[in-house]
DNA sequence: CAAACTCGAGAGCAGTGCTCTCTGTTGAGA
DNA sequence: TCTCAACAGAGAGCACTGCTCTCGAGTTTG
């Protein structure tokens, strides 16, 4: 638990704004170093063999160390997987985060994020699998995974919130869902702007959505159904921003 | 490969309509007994334990057996979660049609079969994992898991299929899918009705939500997001009908 | 400088999938 | 009816896994 949440916030170095406990000595810089390149090298067997073919025992072998040794700087299997989820959250959120344009329109900021997670994910299949897949059994995810979680949707939410600002964010007609179906807490996702459970529950959806849509490709379920995924996808963006009230069009 | 098809016609032996060899020797039948047995035992433990924890050992085990000896039955464990697999298929489906009274209205028709689909994979978590979940590292479906993944968009399609014959198939205004993301083949979903390319693409993100929004419940997903899980499910069943053309209310 | 801490290596345990060989049994053709 | 091939089970064994423990060597700190 202790080195899990240390490892997951050396990931999170370049975001995390708390104490930063700056490496110190030669032995505590070297320990840094070689967490990284542990991480690193599972990075890679996770990339080339996905998740059950990674095993602490090949990463060891790669970096030329005694299986034991890893054992000093991951606790378990789980905590590598743990770092690598932390790191695959951080991944996806940010290449949507980079991709949003804060002064573009809403349905061009809508598009751009969607298909950045989309590419993200076309190139990073094992680690998407490791995130929005199947949970891996037993694995309870720490705390620190369910924060680098949101960056992804709250990135949508802040174009939700951009469009309702000026106005035009105007959901179609069509089944509302009821208030009482939505946690209040739910209600403010993001600092200073507020949804009404119906607009959550659209938001909600529409990142189920773009989850979902992008699982059915990588794992073939769009095999013989689609002729052109990219545009495909493009629809499918499209009209869950509708959905949701973005103009389109 | 063999002894894999032969299995999942044994688990389908109540839809298979092939050529059906019927056990004659004492020694068949032994062996299709013992062969149900192991097929049995290792579902009350990927109920119990889930994927990752299912052993062809412990199976064995259970059963007091060699492990050695379960190979005479399963070629492999890959062979063995092939038949889980289109256990799985096959009883969502078969959950899927039997919710659906070909008499009543397509709405109520629609609800019935979402909410059979949910029901099933709240009682069947492991097994929903085992389907939709990450595809297994290596494991490749064979064909004959297609052909029961079938089974349950199928049923949607009937329903739509039924609701456009008697021309209550109106599909709201929104961005339209180009008729040229869809593959030709997938026009013809069932062998007498035609679907348009939009009306297609819709049905299979009806059919992707279905399965995306239990997905997110059973992983949590929607843990401090939904109040009330049925209700913000059946919400979703129909915004996704209405999507599709459905007339709710 | 000595004590405490840290790190790597190696052995070892219990588990896995899977293969091979060895028996006994069953079933079908001569 | 007898024979022989196919079949079924058991056990040993291989290579792999996650993980623990101990035992030295090196580093940091009081």
């Amino acid at each position: 638990m202790h080195i899990a949440v240390d490892n997951a916030r050396a990931v999170l170095s370049f975001r995390y704004t708390g104490p930063m406990n700056a490496p110190k000595t030669a032995r505590e810089r070297a320990r840094a170093e070689l967490t990284a390149e542990i991480l690193a090298a599972a990075r890679r067997q996770l990339r080339e063999s996905g998740t059950a073919q990674l095993s602490l025992r090949s990463v060891a072998r790669e970096l030329g160390m005694a299986s034991s040794a890893v054992y000093r700087y991951f606790a378990s299997r789980d905590d590598l997987l743990t770092a690598l989820i932390v790191q695959a959250y951080t991944e996806i959120g940010e290449a949507a985060e980079g991709a949003d344009d804060p002064g573009a329109a809403p349905e061009e900021r809508w598009l751009a994020v969607w298909r950045a997670a989309r590419a993200w994910s076309l190139g990073n299949r094992h680690e998407y699998a490791l995130i929005f897949g199947t949970p891996v059994p037993g694995y309870v995810a720490p705390h620190i995974t369910v924060e680098v979680a949101g960056i992804m949707p709250l990135t949508l939410a802040r174009i939700a919130a951009a469009a309702k600002r000026d106005g035009n964010l105007t959901p179609p007609a069509g089944p509302v869902c009821p208030p009482e179906a939505i946690t209040p807490e739910m209600l403010v996702l993001l600092e200073d702007e507020a949804f009404t459970p119906d607009e959550t529950a659209r938001l909600i959806l529409a990142w189920n959505r773009l989850v979902g849509i992008i699982g059915y490709e990588l794992h073939g379920h769009l095999a013989n159904v689609t002729a052109d995924d990219a545009l495909f996808f493009d629809h499918t963006a499209r009209t869950e921003g509708a959905q949701l009230g973005l103009a389109f069009r």
